[in-house]
DNA sequence: TCATGTATTTTGATTTTCAAACTATAATCC
DNA sequence: GGATTATAGTTTGAAAATCAAAATACATGA
């Protein structure tokens, strides 16, 4: 078996050509702009993986968690989608959450087959001290940067997520 | 049991203050960047998930490609702590991925007690295959930004990055 | 009304994961 | 150098997470 040697590190971001506009350089623009978001997205999730080791939650409680203090109340199929598994694992899950008093399960005011997960009072509490580490590495992250180049980056990283 | 109602939903960036740099408005920018973080990586996190079902690999698996794939040949040890699991957890993983002609184990170089990792050929195809849906992905949620916008978001967030 | 589609739960099997014990090598301290 | 301690990786057995499929209940539309 011959084994592939190419490999991706090291790709740096220049900003010094940021007046040549052209299709050219916007493809590899594109191409590191990828990279980044990789390793970002790679750096953050074994950030979140050491963090719920260490208080004893699984990451995907904690993921719930996260997205229920995110958007509020939620359905238990929006829920699963969002979480990226089947509706069968999630009622297994928030069992668990219902028992550990992190949130209830209440009926839907119009469908009366769904049903709304919400976070308690503890669940709540839960998600601010998650939500405060997440805020201080945010911070550590940025600490380097200017507010200016901190309120690019919300606007970039926001007008991202709305298209996903 | 009471019920908490308070979310976070529809923190919107407004780009409106980037002159008024006090520390007071750095504060609640950190709180949006913040916001926008989570949802970005709990975003990013559900699109993973849905492109792995869809190919029947784990989520594990495909992390591992993508980390070998970007940074290359790694330790067993190096790649556990990146992935977030245990090293114990890693050799079955592995095992079955040099089983499905994915990677090759062979020996450190010069610490004997270790044993790198590193893709095959066919384990950097499937790579490079991931990392098409990755870069498609990237090109579609940055559609409507211009050349400029793309290379100053490569550069801030390859400098979060570097702060990890 | 009846058929089809959607939301949730349950079940049993499979897969993933961990912690702990074990082997082998490296580094450190007398 | 030789003993001790630390690190890298594997194995093992048990616990936890996950899935697919079946079952139930409700919704929607012909």
């Amino acid at each position: 078996m011959t084994v592939a040697h190419h490999h991706l590190s090291n790709l740096q971001a220049s900003d010094s050509d940021s007046t040549a506009a052209n299709s050219t350089a916007a493809h590899s623009t594109d191409h590191a702009l990828n990279h980044v978001i990789i390793e970002f997205y790679e750096k953050l999730s074994s950030w979140e993986h050491a963090i719920v080791r260490d208080k004893g939650f699984s990451l995907s409680q904690v993921h719930t968690i996260e997205l229920l203090g995110v958007h509020g109340a939620m359905r238990m199929k929006e829920l699963a989608d969002k979480i990226g598994v089947t509706t069968g694992t999630l009622t297994v899950q928030i069992d668990k959450m219902v028992e550990a008093l992190w949130v209830v399960r209440r009926p839907h005011e119009t469908d009366r087959r769904s049903i709304l997960v919400e976070l308690t009072d503890k669940g709540q509490t839960l998600f601010l001290e998650h939500d405060a580490l997440h805020l201080q590495l945010t911070t550590d992250l940025t600490a380097k940067m200017s507010c200016e180049e901190r309120v690019v980056l919300v606007n970039l990283l926001s007008r991202m997520n709305n298209e996903f």
